[in-house]
DNA sequence: GTGCCTGCAAATGTTTTGCATAGCT
DNA sequence: AGCTATGCAAAACATTTGCAGGCAC
């Protein structure tokens, strides 16, 4: 969990026998620029790579690829939150580290902190002897406005029984 | 975050215009004589389901459908470890509630408690005017044995790089 | 030059959905 | 009867993979 350059990303992944190419190095970049508490799914990063005239064209499968490798090395993390597909943002050291609370009903989410949790994330792996990669608290819940809005529960709001659909 | 029985269910159920069929009641059977610990994806817990001679064969649509709904009701809780697809463990209370330490190399999981990571979780949706339904921290990490076994960083056993394939 | 990396297209695997039938209340 | 739930099969969707050519080291 350390706040990635490319000369570090790259002495990684050359420590690794691994290579710096225009594609991972254009990632990181755009997940460096990525505004506070915004999250990409592989679509979504695939898209705006697409953007820049300049820049090497980025397939899909690279995506996915480059993802799942900067994810493994603790660069990325990938979060589940509720919208159907795993969204990633790049996982920044302390004091930024955080956490979400969603709403399962309209898929709301908020983000908040907390110290103690990354301490119990960091005691836990030191215990059991693993190296810590991510540690994120997700709390699913369902929130007032989706509650006002007319459930006597938790029931979502795509749930496709008929009283639903009215 | 209930202890549920059948009978509870039955009465949520009801409550929203909805029914306890067969199908559902045998569904949280299953979850309930679970041994702790064990968790199963959608397609386990169909197969688990066909063991049974006597009782209604239950279609994958069905467990699906079932899933997605317990979940929301927060009976279920859903994982996202690092085995590819979703698994569904019952959502216990208090003091049996836990959460997962998750080897990105081997897949490694291991339970482990914390009564102040609830806590968090009951501060932070009473403070955003949210009903809990579930509170999970997921940490994510290599474990010592996956280090051990050769690579020198975070790198996954699967990935598809010719070394890898040695 | 070696062998990792990419792009493409096809394949895979999970999850969702439409519709007709069955079953509670 | 009215409305929810199920089963089936097809569809949708995200993600992975094999392979040939390209490129970082």
């Amino acid at each position: 969990m350390y706040a990635y350059n490319s000369e570090a990303f790259k002495a990684e992944l050359n420590q690794l026998g691994l290579r710096l190419t225009p594609q991972r190095e254009e990632i990181l970049r755009i997940f460096q620029q990525l505004p506070k508490g915004e999250h990409l799914s592989a679509e979504e990063l695939h898209h705006k790579l697409q953007d820049h005239q300049d820049k090497p064209k980025i397939s899909l499968s690279t995506v996915y690829r480059s993802l799942k490798l900067m994810t493994h090395l603790g660069l990325l993390r990938e979060l589940e939150l509720a919208e159907g597909h795993k969204h990633y943002e790049i996982n920044q050291p302390y004091p930024h580290h955080h956490h979400h609370l969603v709403c399962v009903k309209c898929n709301k989410t908020i983000e908040f902190k907390s110290d103690s949790v990354l301490k119990i994330g960091v005691k836990t792996t030191n215990k059991e002897g693993f190296h810590l990669l991510d540690c994120q608290l997700t709390i699913h819940g369902v929130c007032l406005e989706a509650m006002k809005r007319g459930w006597p529960s938790g029931i979502p709001e795509d749930w496709l029984c008929p009283k639903a659909m009215t």
